[in-house]
DNA sequence: ATTAATTTTTAGATTAGTCTAAAAATTTAA
DNA sequence: TTAAATTTTTAGACTAATCTAAAAATTAAT
């Protein structure tokens, strides 16, 4: 029986997932060192450990990717943190920009019959409360295809799905601006010079967005 | 803003209200290295700490006692623990042996906004799956006046509100011979030589049971 | 293609929590 | 009330995770 991973060894396996999902590279020691809040040194320390119990792949001045058992890890700790955050939501009243704090507490509780029971009590859901897909209990995400709102032209329609980003102040915005999961919406107008857009929600009229925004917000394409 | 305290610190304030509770007296070195599965030796060196903190009083030799804000923080990590075994038993659907190891690590998770939100959404329940009682959000405990089965004699009756102890044999052996909180119980006989009792249980006829056994289970009197 | 800038790693320290072994204080008992 | 047993504390060392400062490797730029 292996032993499980200490917290810090988790938030690293983690991190690298969220680094490495983006551009299909290795992960770098300084984009670990940001997201973590630690010093390169430290990671340097960490990544050789992680290495050596074979959560990762390693060389040395080339980053590191996940191994298939680090890999595993990672979405363990995912469908934990996103459960926790539709239980949060759903049932504990908690708004979409309160809850990435708390489960990032309690997406380390350690005991698998309590993520399946969660999972059962909770109706199974396929999508936290941002729109990002949970892994199964075997780690299976069933990803629907998206794009972001940045990357879609005039006249192009969808239902928001996602928001990229966990960050209390683009959420709360969101809240205010009337954005939420499952709207329909559609760009009226693309500005050339800084990408902001024109867009109409459901039956809530038109508004403005920036390319700061634009580019958090996932859309499905409307069949 | 006093600094969050750690898990371990957690674990020892815990440990010395748990120990501190029955005899009114100061807590031993020895008895915390045995509940918290540690050398003497360590437990002298965050006796230290604590004291430094003001968390307990300690006097070199003479043992500990919890201060104000020290009993204050055990009442909330109490508080914690048995709001999450609700959870775990009434809303997961776990039986109450299976609800300590997992609550052990939920009490750490530190958001009070958590804590009284999960109070509501368990409709604020006084007592644990165990009969333990729930100390409220300012620390106030509702504690009914209860004694052991143990402390009963002939003819005593009274209904069963709690058990000592959080030993998963001892709460699978009670599930299996049908005692459960809320039941009526009489004893018809206490056997001179080794304490052991004849009980009537509501209408589920009569049982032996040994000393070891009615010296964990609280009764309140049956007005 | 050298040099400059950047990134990554190594070296050496630090802190929290733990241990073993031994010394000191307290309690128990003859 | 002195000796024996027990409890508690100190001393010194270890591990995990962190840091700063400096060296080494890689990448970018003139």
């Amino acid at each position: 029986m292996e032993k499980a991973l200490s917290l810090t060894e988790e938030n690293y396996i983690k991190a690298i997932f969220q680094i490495g999902t983006t551009p299909e590279s290795n992960v770098s020691t300084n984009a670990l060192a940001d997201s973590l809040q630690t010093k390169p040194a430290t990671v340097s320390d960490m990544i050789k450990k992680l290495s050596y119990k074979k959560l990762i792949f390693y060389e040395k001045y080339k980053g590191v990717t996940l191994s298939e058992s680090g890999l595993k890890e990672a979405l363990k700790i995912i469908r934990k943190h996103r459960l926790w955050e539709v239980f949060l939501v759903n049932h504990l009243n908690f708004k979409w920009d309160q809850v990435h704090e708390i489960a990032e507490q309690l997406e380390h509780i350690k005991s698998p019959e309590l993520v399946n029971r969660l999972d059962d009590f909770l109706g199974n859901p396929t999508i936290d409360p941002h729109g990002d897909p949970i892994p199964d209990a075997n780690g299976q995400v069933q990803l629907g295809s998206s794009k972001l709102l940045s990357e879609m032209t005039s006249h192009e329609n969808g239902i928001i799905v996602g928001v990229k980003n966990e960050d209390p102040l683009l959420l709360q915005h969101l809240d205010k601006i009337n954005i939420r999961l499952g709207l329909y919406i559609e760009v009226k107008e693309v500005n050339g010079f800084d990408q902001s857009m024109q867009v109409k929600l459901a039956d809530l009229g038109t508004l403005f967005l920036s390319e700061k925004i634009t580019s958090q917000i996932l859309i499905a394409k409307n069949l």
